[in-house]
DNA sequence: TGTACACGTGAACGTTGTTCACGTGGGCGG
DNA sequence: CCGCCCACGTGAACAACGTTCACGTGTACA
């Protein structure tokens, strides 16, 4: 059924990618597909659902490629992060996309409550993991967001540069969870 | 001389408070002012120099009320942190309004450098404390963008449950921090 | 008195998202 | 083979947006 369906929100990431979030009009995206804006209307209801398509489709692909299964809870917070750091920088104005989205997020929740309950399982308290959890989203997002805010203006920094100050600020993070481990874990 | 520019500027932020930063449009500010969309650009050449000039208000109003000159360096940083969200929360989309303006920010970069000498004062590693300051920036900015998105949508949770979130994740990184002060700091 | 200036008008331009009555062609059941 | 359905697309229009521009005002100052 939803094959032109696809074909759509494959030719929007691709449009995305070139000129750009505020570039990104059915006009333009249609006219990518050899159609007036109007044909689009049967395949997503609006622009924003047509959007919130492309978030889904954005987050959940590369869903895996995790760490490990079993891994200590730092390495796997770590993976967790730099992954979703990744997906947000995959392509262009990614970060603001995200944003612009509100969804719990089927998949994203299941991987939440699992890290949950590794931070749980090597000493947290529970509502400390809780709270460690939204601090380091909290951190991707605001650090990647502001990343690529000001990658649209200027090239400043390198990637590897940013890569680093991105890795420091969240071993900071880490390190101030291990302080509350460590309240209930001998060492 | 600019002082119609002034009641342009504040009828704009009141405005924002009333129907947001998307309904937010020339045409209706101008009506509020009992005048034509056409009208404003006398005063400000477009309406993203309406919104920078906004931002810039809204900045640097209550720059003051910090917590105090020469107090720790753990107070005056939730000092800023919470002062930063403060500001944000202060304004309907006053986040996203924020994330708009692109500017170093002549009043913000010296309390960054002067919360910076501060750390470095406390023990902590001069690069350590860079990290630092942009870890807890990058934190308040993602914690309270999503804040106000989720507000947007649904009203989740009272605000001192919001408070005390927000307060618990800035007390985890204010943990961490302490951890690399203590590294060349005895106690 | 006259001239400069700050301010506002009204109409238009181009672009955006969105809608709607209308076509068109292929596949499937009778 | 016929007829019908259905997915798909057209083209024109609508309202709203930011922005521009030639043209009017009044007030203040020389």
């Amino acid at each position: 059924m939803g094959e032109r369906r696809a074909q759509v929100l494959q030719a929007a990431i691709e449009l995305l990618d070139e000129v750009g979030l505020d570039g990104l009009t059915m006009r333009l995206l249609a006219s990518r597909l050899g159609v007036r804006a109007g044909a689009l209307y049967r395949h997503y209801a609006s622009k924003q659902a047509l959007l919130d398509a492309m978030v889904a489709h954005l987050a959940t692909a590369p869903a895996d490629a995790g760490p490990s299964p079993d891994s200590p809870w730092d390495e796997r917070l770590r993976g967790v992060a730099t992954g979703l750091r990744e997906v947000m920088l995959a392509h262009r104005d990614g970060a603001r996309l995200m944003s612009t989205f509100h969804h719990p997020g089927g998949e994203a929740v299941a991987t939440f409550h699992g890290l949950v309950a590794t931070l749980a399982a090597a000493g947290v308290p529970a509502d400390t993991a809780v709270v460690a959890m939204d601090t380091v989203l909290a951190y991707v997002n605001g650090y990647t967001i502001e990343e690529q805010a000001r990658e649209a203006v200027t090239g400043a920094r390198t990637r590897e540069r940013r890569d680093r100050a991105f890795g420091d600020g969240l071993e900071l993070i880490i390190a101030g969870i291990r302080g509350f481990a460590a309240l209930s874990d001998s060492r």
